[in-house]
DNA sequence: TAAGATTGACGGCTCAATCTTA
DNA sequence: TAAGATTGAGCCGTCAATCTTA
């Protein structure tokens, strides 16, 4: 058994570093990829995500709750967003015969044409921001390291 | 010279499952963290960041300008930001003898007993979930992606 | 004219309360 | 009673407009 040394709470310089650098640079690539996709397609990087989850699926639709799940999302944010994208005509409610209190949420020919113009270009940024200049060493440890602290994150 | 290979705009499999799971780990590694902080000290991540510059300053005091910057926030955001914290007594705002249009943003003995009390468990949260499990080795390979990410946004 | 800073309007998110159906 | 979903209040962030001093 290893020494208790996380009753000691503070970073090493080491960790330090590269904890400041890893939330600037979170930061700084979700506004990069956000404007991005604002200026290309008139849409917000959760409109995209919204989208993509419902171009996923059997008819477009999925139920409401099973989207907030898989966004990871409260159901009242989602609900919200989905008021607002209802206005812009990307997405539809829809309501469910099987039941009665649930709905669904579709994506409506509007909302296909918004993403499918999105999509290529967000992936090419994507690639060009995080992917390119990683050796497949570097693809393979950070897939490694997104996975401890997920692990982490369930415990 | 290699194949222009970022013209086919898609990510590999492995890419776009590492690409997942990471956004994954950001939206719940912040949510937990920011659990954290409000919990143990009625602070947010935001407030927290700002009363970090302002420790770490000779008298306590920046300029707002060089505060915005230091954060990566917009203008209007931090002065919206230091009214609500002003309210709630963890700043205050200070008058500048030198330059008539500027202000500085000063923290208070409340400001300082909130941050000495939510540092300690901030940083062995962010240890406990980020740090603990990673090898030397990985450390350093997410310090070489950040700065390789970070460097790639500057161009 | 420009720089430092603030303001108000508006969209987005959270929380607690509510409505409807199971 | 509980589950699916919505609503409204209030805080947060962005954008464009504004105010003051350099």
């Amino acid at each position: 058994m290893v020494l208790m040394n996380s009753d000691e709470p503070w970073l090493t310089q080491t960790q330090q570093q590269v904890w400041r650098r890893w939330l600037l640079m979170n930061d700084r690539l979700t506004a990069a990829l956000s404007r991005d996709m604002q200026r290309g397609s008139d849409l917000s990087l959760q409109d995209f995500g919204v989208l993509v989850h419902l171009t996923d699926v059997p008819d477009g639709r999925v139920r409401i709750a099973e989207l907030a799940i898989a966004l990871n999302w409260e159901r009242s944010r989602l609900s919200h967003h989905i008021t607002r994208m209802e206005r812009r005509g990307l997405v539809r409610r829809e309501e469910c015969s099987q039941d009665g209190r649930g709905a669904f949420a579709a994506i409506t020919t509007t909302g296909r044409t918004a993403i499918e113009g999105a999509a290529p270009s967000h992936a090419c940024t994507v690639r060009r921001l995080v992917f390119d200049d990683l050796t497949d060493e570097e693809l393979q440890t950070l897939g490694v390291i997104t996975d401890k602290v997920l692990a982490r994150l369930e415990t």
